[in-house]
DNA sequence: CAGAATCCACGAGGATACTG
DNA sequence: CAGTATCCTCGTGGATTCTG
């Protein structure tokens, strides 16, 4: 997670399909969903579409995360073009995020990650047991 | 990516598969392939198997990856039994690297990824065009 | 050739406090 | 309620140097 969001002009480079750049859309997808909470809050998101979830119900839906990653992860999101704010204007205000299409797009091969990671990580853990990661603490 | 590779005890909650746990599985797993070469460097070895890369071939084929990152980057896929390691003790010594079956495994919902970037990537970039990512620099 | 070790910069992200 | 602002910690990863 090196390359910043706000990083600058140099990140058009990456549109042709050359997927050995380091700044390969693979990569620059990646940068994204691969921050701590993104795939979580696209999944919750993702497990009540078509409808809305407002700010607190997310963080209820996404435990541990903190008010302002999620703050950060839905503008991130929203920026992207990946999930929708609609703003009640009532006071106090009610803030409502869904999925865009281009978000629930996103969501098929996520699934699919996803279903891996289920089905894989146990073995992946016991590879780790059996290679020493033992105490280095 | 906060979760430490060597942190201790407390990754094997995550076995249970409750997604909503912030160590769940999929957020697991994509601490691994969400550092900066992995889905890299497992892409270049996907595209040679079932053939076998040695070290400076990768480092050929990964352009940008430092040889400390490549290095750390394979034993922690070692480690994860994603890569197979094999050593031809030869003076200096050879040394080959190869998806294993896990590894391989992998390689399909990460391309269905790779093509969704591909795809979508550049809708993403003008939606942060639109949205104002001008020159804060 | 294939690394291990060391040093260092930077950015993600947690905790806390304040606001419209 | 739904954020924003600030401070601070710590892990990622780059550069460099040394070794079997």
């Amino acid at each position: 997670m090196t390359t910043s969001r706000s990083g600058g002009p140099d990140q058009r480079r990456g549109e042709r399909g050359d997927l050995l750049d380091p700044l390969c859309p693979t990569r620059r997808l990646l940068d994204r969903i691969g921050t701590k909470w993104t795939s979580m809050v696209v999944k919750v998101l993702a497990e009540h579409a078509p409808g809305e979830l407002r700010f607190a119900e997310l963080r209820r839906l996404a435990p541990g995360i903190s008010q302002k990653m999620l703050s950060v992860t839905l503008q991130s999101l929203a920026r992207d073009g990946l999930v929708a704010r609609r703003v009640e204007p009532t006071v106090p205000p009610a803030v409502h995020y869904r999925l865009t299409a281009l978000g629930l797009s996103l969501e098929e091969p996520l699934a699919a990650l996803r279903g891996w990671a289920e089905t894989h990580m146990p073995e992946i853990d016991r590879n780790n047991q059996l290679a020493g990661e033992s105490s280095p603490a």
